[in-house]
DNA sequence: GTAGGGTTAG
């Protein structure tokens, strides 16, 4: 409701010109801006100029005037004015450039700054805290290094003023080490020092040097105001302390400042971000006269507690107080929320809103926009934004990479990635976190391993997560050894590295194994989460440990008090396929106190296919059709099944459903990696450069394990004959490659292939029966698990 | 006439 609310609000807004952009009321944290040309040159006619005074009364009576533009916010008419006055003051050059940051015109004030300089007017101690300042909000190091230099030849770099505000500026950009120079090289510091250095720490993201700092200014006997309170909630903010941050609230109630609005909204963010959303409801609750600010606050911790509801109703309530309007914050808050719930038509008319209000273009905003319909799946819309922008960032990189991955297009993904490291900037931790999971997609070893080397190389191996991310990478690659090691060499091994390994070697289908290190894991006093369970559990399905999956699934509960989840039934649910009895796996469906989802129907169509049972496979395929975005797997077993019976009219009839929706068969293919090179087969392909040799090896192997590359089935009528060898499991890509590792691989290494989709049965068993006719080790890596195949044995014990 | 503050994307 609340969200539909919203919607109406945004589709109905009309748009309005601002009018009053440069005479707006002097207010800090704008935007940067520019000044329109003709601001300079528009008629003015100053009402208050006496042409029979002194020349001497008339300038002070000018600069009276220029101040007064400047105070009350009106740029234009100042500038006007000061293009009319005698320059030789360094005060009015002052006042302009203070007008100038002040009003968000950074850009404008630095420009001034050095029309200053070339006029031989020296900048004083009052010039450099502004310039400074702006060179900070505009972003520019290289322009506030300049003005850093020129402050010493100024013999000002130990003015307290002066440092305060470079403390400030070395802090915006970054660069907390230059900040500390600064505080570290003044002769003397005042209350505004300490804040500045302690909102610094907390500016770059470092919560306990922040803490650290108010313990050290309060220990050289120098008391906290407000702004010491405000940084410290920051810093708790980073942290996730509820300790520390309750603590300073009780500070809070003692202090003055308990009912000061910017404290109030610090401590609903503070408690937001330690995911105490009551906390900060009630104390939210009880602040009389709310700003933008506040509602802000408000909506984005119930966006960042993943309460997207709230978030919306509370937007609502603040409509309705009529006293407020949103602001890009507002929408940058609100975003994350209709990806939460997956509503598009909301996040779209926010966007128009966005567009009509002219909030855009915006970095964060338009950033938001990207991750936003990057997890909505709208892949186009996510590109156009990004397209548009003007001015990227590594956060807009990360966002449109990360799109990308999460919308299955990791090639993309990583053609995106390259650009951004050969042609763009270095990218950071997140890049690597986000670019990740596609090296993991697309399982190519040779290339796993080029990002792995780029990641020590750039030293982001210490970061768990990444590290947690190469685990898995390797496990999908089919180098279950270098998980291992990446794996044994982590110091602070948290859940989710445990959680990895112990899926690493589900995939691979050690069930065994995956139970041990679940004991270790409780050994080392890691508290397992419900993601350890999908672990456990889907390692006990893939094994088909049977009798311990189910003493996992219930100790999950009794012990644990974690409720499974869809995932966690679905690995039973695969338990029980597994068995063949389809009844029980029916009712477990039906019992189940979740509504089932396609990977539910998913697990009992393979079981349905696997005890070949046409009609419950109809059945879940049906549900699947009725649910799942893409049913191209569904269909294509479906078609499998029918073909293996002859029911050619029904292969035909999902055919012509499948054209009908524009699906086309995801073409199978195995590729196999000889001496750092990726080579590629298809279905009876032919265009590798020994193809000869390839049928010539595979045909002597088919004839070993009772099979002929060309046989005539006398059963079938001609018709179909040509449609079975057509569908003959014979020239399968994965046979291919097995032939062809045979011929290329180092005796005593396994052949590892890895394949797009999953292996038939047909090719799983001639796998099998050549794994033990040339004694070598096959392993056959699906789009699920990996099939470890070896003396006519498979890991999976024949089920997947 | 000078500095420091609350909400902002991966």
């Amino acid at each position: 409701m609340a969200m539909l609310s919203a919607l109406t609000f945004f589709s109905s807004y009309t748009f309005q010109v601002n009018t009053s952009m440069f005479k707006t009321k002097s207010t800090k944290n704008h935007q940067p801006k520019t000044l329109p040309k003709s601001s300079l040159t528009d008629k003015y006619t100053p009402q208050s100029i006496d042409v029979d005074v002194s020349n001497a009364r008339k300038n002070q009576l000018l600069t009276r005037n220029l101040v007064s533009h400047v105070n009350s916010g009106d740029i234009e008419s100042a500038l006007y004015l000061f293009e009319r006055m005698p320059k030789s003051d360094t005060f009015v050059w002052n006042v302009l450039i203070r007008g100038l940051t002040d009003n968000g015109f950074f850009r404008e004030a630095v420009d001034l700054y050095y029309r200053m300089c070339f006029s031989g007017v020296r900048a004083d101690n009052f010039t450099f805290p502004f310039v400074i300042k702006a060179c900070g909000e505009l972003c520019d190091l290289r322009e506030g290094e300049k003005v850093h230099a020129k402050v010493y030849k100024a013999g000002l770099n130990f003015d307290l003023y002066v440092c305060n505000a470079l403390i400030c500026m070395y802090a915006k950009l970054g660069y907390i080490d230059c900040a500390e120079r600064v505080f570290l090289g003044m002769e003397s510091r005042d209350l505004v020092s300490w804040n500045s250095m302690i909102s610094a720490y907390a500016i770059v993201g470092d919560g306990w040097s922040s803490l650290l700092c108010i313990k050290k200014m309060q220990s050289v006997g120098i008391e906290h105001d407000k702004f010491t309170l405000i940084s410290s909630l920051k810093a708790c903010s980073l942290l996730c302390s509820l300790l520390i941050g309750k603590e300073i609230h009780g500070q809070v109630i003692k202090s003055t400042f308990r009912l000061d609005v910017v404290v109030q909204t610090s401590l609903i963010d503070m408690y937001g971000k330690c995911c105490h959303v009551q906390y900060a409801y009630n104390l939210f609750n009880r602040i009389p006269e709310r700003g933008i600010i506040t509602w802000n606050a408000m909506i984005g911790c119930y966006a960042l507690n993943l309460r997207p509801l709230e978030s919306f109703s509370c937007f609502r309530n603040m409509q309705k107080s009529g006293v407020v309007h949103p602001d890009k914050i507002t929408l940058i808050n609100l975003l994350p929320s209709c990806a939460q719930v997956g509503a598009l038509l909301p996040g779209k008319s926010i966007h128009g809103f966005a567009i009509r209000k002219e909030f855009l273009p915006h970095l964060v905003l338009e950033t938001t926009l990207i991750d936003m319909y990057g997890k909505l799946q709208e892949l186009r819309l996510a590109e156009q934004v990004f397209d548009q922008m003007n001015v990227k960032n590594m956060i807009s990189w990360n966002a449109i990479i990360a799109a990308y991955v999460q919308n299955g297009q990791s090639r993309q993904a990583l053609k995106l990635f390259s650009n951004l490291v050969y042609k763009h900037c270095k990218p950071d931790a997140s890049t690597i976190s986000s670019i990740l999971p596609a090296y993991s997609d697309i399982a190519s070893l040779t290339e796993g391993k080029q990002i792995h080397g780029y990641i020590i190389q750039n030293e982001f191996s210490a970061n768990n997560y990444i590290s947690n991310s190469i685990i898995y990478m390797y496990a999908r690659c089919g180098d279950l050894l270098s998980a291992q090691q990446i794996f044994d060499r982590m110091y602070n091994k948290d859940v989710i590295s445990w959680n990895t390994i112990i899926m690493a070697y589900g995939i691979h289908g050690f069930g065994k194994e995956s139970l041990e290190l679940f004991c270790r894991m409780r050994e080392n006093n890691i508290e397992p989460n419900a993601s350890t369970f999908v672990s456990v559990l889907s390692s006990c399905s893939i094994a088909g440990l049977d009798e311990e999956g189910w003493k996992h699934f219930h100790l999950m509960k009794r012990e644990y008090g974690i409720d499974p989840q869809i995932e966690h039934y679905g690995s039973m649910l695969d338990l029980l396929g597994r068995k063949g009895d389809l009844d029980k796996a029916k009712e477990f469906i039906h019992e189940m106190p979740l509504a089932p989802t396609a990977r539910i129907w998913g697990s009992l169509l393979a079981a349905s296919r696997h005890h070949r049972n046409i009609e419950l496979a109809e059945v879940a395929a049906n549900h699947i059709l009725s649910l799942a975005h893409d049913n191209t797997g569904c269909y294509i077993v479906l078609s499998n099944m029918y073909a293996e019976v002859g029911r050619w009219e029904d292969v035909e009839r999902i055919k012509d459903l499948m054209s009908e929706q524009g699906m086309a068969k995801t073409i199978g293919f195995s590729d196999i990696e000889v001496n750092y090179k990726t080579i590629r087969f298809v279905n009876h392909d032919r265009f590798h450069l020994e193809t000869d040799r390839i049928y010539d090896v595979l045909s002597i192997l088919l004839r070993q394990i009772g099979e002929e590359l060309f046989v005539s089935l006398q059963k079938f009528r001609p018709v179909d004959l040509i449609r079975t060898r057509l569908n003959s499991p014979k020239c399968h890509s994965v046979r291919l490659a097995i032939s062809y590792g045979l011929i290329s691989i180092s005796i005593g290494k396994p052949i590892v292939i890895k394949k797009n989709i999953r292996i038939c049965r047909d090719c799983h068993d001639a796998a099998k029966k050549i794994s033990d006719i040339t004694n070598r080790e096959i392993v056959v890596g699906d789009s699920k698990i990996y099939h470890h195949i070896k003396d006519g044995h498979c890991s999976c014990k024949d089920y997947w």
